[in-house]
DNA sequence: CTCCTAAGTTGGCTTTCCCAACTCACGTTA
DNA sequence: TAACGTGAGTTGGGAAAGCCAACTTAGGAG
């Protein structure tokens, strides 16, 4: 039988290869040129290269000039981009909840003041949406 | 320079390979057993059962024996499988929003029956977690 | 000139991945 | 009791991807 066809399948194919996530992490955190993504995120630069050909191919990242001479460029989020935002507070919140050990590397506050504790809501009623609130809507073959 | 320690990365060393979270998704679509998760995957026998054997060893899945004659197992969720939830749902709503083409494959209704769209907001006051809400609370060196 | 930086490329080696076929323990059917 | 089916992996061999360090190229800076 074929696979399944699903969004996060379709989804892990544009951005769940190793070093995609974290390529974009530091994009996020403002790390945008070349070398500093290679440093931070400990990519080989071959493999960084490809990855960033992939992410721009796919309109995540763009590549922007930011200096003509020397000629100089830094990969900035475009709109779908910045969507993967999401994304990553969730995986963060997980791995600080059940990965990381000891004091978390990395907080953020919300404008609100409190350190950042990041939910997942219904967008209408603004509940949890919990394995347990949710029903399938379409039926699958398997 | 070592690499930024960050429990995004640390959280794809949990899942982060290909067919973790896939397999993931099939245990919580209801599809426990190993030849299911092969076929709904796609992956093949024998990374599947190194990737089950890691998510068990870490943690994410238990195997559980629900018969003993013939002995037949099945993978289960543990709490830290579950909350891994939150994550396969954003990431399913980018891939729905950016990535799938045509009709969505996968919809769930939530229990206030709206057809579920996840946000992520701040558990602090429910405003939305964007990233320009946001502030870093601890400060990095690179 | 020589040195330095950014942004990759290249070569060589190692590790993973993929696929199909095989195993093994048990039931079931005839 | 022999043949067949099923669940859950194992195994072998080739293809692809990844890792590392060194090299390149284009342009300043001293």
């Amino acid at each position: 039988m074929a696979p399944r066809t699903c969004s996060i399948a379709n989804a892990l194919e544009v951005v769940g290869e190793r070093w995609s996530l974290l390529a974009l992490r530091e994009v996020f955190l403002g790390s945008t040129r070349f070398d500093q993504i290679a440093a931070n995120t400990g990519a080989s630069r071959d493999v960084l290269t490809v990855r960033l050909k992939k992410l721009v191919a796919s309109g995540v990242l763009e590549k922007h000039q930011y200096s003509e001479h020397p000629p100089r460029h830094e990969y900035l989020l475009t709109d779908t981009g910045r969507a993967l935002h999401n994304v990553m507070l969730v995986l963060k919140e997980w791995g600080d909840t059940y990965v990381t050990e000891g004091p978390l590397p990395l907080v953020w506050e919300h404008s609100c003041g409190a350190v950042l504790e990041p939910r997942v809501v219904c967008a209408a009623c603004g509940e949890e949406a919990t394995p347990e609130s949710l029903t399938r809507a379409t039926e699958l073959t398997h």
